[in-house]
DNA sequence: CCCGCACATCGACGCCTGTCGATACCTTGG
DNA sequence: CCAAGGTATCGACAGGCGTCGATGTGCGGG
């Protein structure tokens, strides 16, 4: 999907106009939550035990193959909203709020 | 793009895991915001003196065509993001917060 | 040392969506 | 009543993206 990381671009989007660069930098970072797979997963992983969950339970919950998780799994990590601690042959995920709250801020009213 | 209106659909995603349903519902709301060109639309609306621009001074800024800024206008209107009344000839449109809220809600930390 | 498992990558397929030109609709001004 | 301009709709096209099966990669256990 080519998703730089999210990083702070713009104030909130009632307050000033945005330009171009800052509309296409945006609107990628929200393209990433444009997924309901990818959403869970962010969800799943954030209220998971101790803040982390491993790959390997991810899976099955969201109902697709093991390579369509791993490309959106893939996607969030390089977006910042995931982070990857690999394990041995696991692979471990955390929330980062920091990412959320820059899309949140952007939509501040 | 068949976008129902974004209406408050569940608790913030870090603090309670997305059902199915919950997770296509926010994801086709975000997916709204998911365009450069619809943030642009949204934030100049939303910058207009008096909270309303007419629909004609819109096309030019955001450098598409006529057909396709009416196409972008009628999704985020769709999505209830931008509320429209016609003035005789002239579209005006004026951004609602409320609908920001939901999806800026969405995204608590 | 080899097998098994978690995970990533690849290639292919189908659908969705952003874009435009052409055109139809509708309201106002003359 | 006609002409003009703002807007919506239509049809078509191209590119992007989600999905999968097959396969490659790397680590750990026996």
């Amino acid at each position: 999907m080519d998703t730089p990381t999210i990083t702070a671009c713009c104030d909130p989007l009632v307050e000033a106009a945005l330009d171009e660069d800052e509309a296409v930098q945006l609107a990628a970072a929200f393209k990433v939550l444009a997924d309901p797979v990818r959403l869970r997963l962010l969800s799943l992983v954030a209220n998971a035990e101790g803040g982390e969950a491993c790959g390997c339970d991810l899976t099955e919950p969201v109902g697709r193959s093991q390579p369509t998780v791993s490309h959106h799994l893939s996607i969030l990590t390089e977006a910042g909203l995931l982070e990857r601690e690999q394990r041995g042959r696991w692979a471990w995920y955390r929330a980062r709020p920091e990412a959320i709250a820059v899309l949140r801020d952007a939509l501040e009213v």
